[in-house]
DNA sequence: CTCGGGGTTGGAGCGCACTCCAGGTCAAGC
DNA sequence: GCTTGACCTGGAGTGCGCTCCAACCCCGAG
């Protein structure tokens, strides 16, 4: 699979993937006779999780440890376990986070429907938008 | 309330809250003689606010738009609602995105955990962790 | 009257995570 | 054989959101 298709299936761009494999997140990648980049379904699953990862706020200092360990085999299964789970209370807290700033903002969305001129308890009648109310 | 006070409450550093009277997030702040802001408590509840809509991830550029129709009174409810109502299915979606990011992770977690060399099935038995497992 | 500790300004600089670009190579199609 | 187009490299540039800084001001304590 050559690198269009890549980011195709993942989302990251062509540039975003050849920075990911500079800084080492990812590879090393196979190149055919031409030096172009030849992408497998290993690295495929290994890109989604770090998808993942990025998705959930993990910086790039932290996904390259990751990568790091994870690229010196069976050995570093205890660090990248506790930097998961570690991790994991980051994104649980950032959830409950969010979970709370929503109320928040619902409080506010209330207070502000109950404001508007006139556009509440109306269901049907959406024909006529404009129209006078009698 | 002077500057540092209202830092040490809303959390934002000093320059950053120059930064965003600057940009049109805070204010107008009243200035005492010397030219010192005085911040009251109508300030604090908007700063506040403000700081909801940053932790749901909305960015300066949203923030002052809601700031300015804010500032414009009550004829800017319905555009404020609007936006809140938008920034709010932004927020849900981006809860769902890490919850199902949660659970790729534990996955991922749960591998590494049977994957650890010995310290699975061991709740009890705390004392001396580098032990003879006989 | 001096000193210190707050505050003020405008503007430069920073860290992150890309993103873009010039200039080059290679393989296939016409 | 030439063109086209996808890819390559190293390095510069971008956008966001601050953060830091120099130079200055003002007030109160000693």
């Amino acid at each position: 699979m050559q690198i269009s298709d890549f980011a195709a299936k993942t989302g990251f761009s062509e540039d975003t993937l050849r920075y990911y494999e500079k800084i080492g997140l990812l590879g090393p990648i196979l190149r055919d006779s031409a030096g172009h980049r030849v992408y497998r379904e290993t690295d495929l699953i290994w890109a989604g999780f770090l998808g993942r990862l990025k998705a959930t706020g993990m910086p790039i200092l932290g996904m390259r440890a990751y990568a790091r360990a994870r690229a010196q085999g069976d050995e570093t299964v205890p660090e990248r376990h506790a930097q998961l789970v570690a991790h994991r209370a980051g994104v649980v807290a950032r959830i409950a986070e969010l979970q709370d700033c929503l109320s928040v903002l619902d409080t506010k969305i209330a207070t502000y429907a109950a404001m508007l001129p006139d556009e509440k308890g109306r269901k049907n009648d959406t024909n006529d938008p404009r129209g006078n109310p009698a």
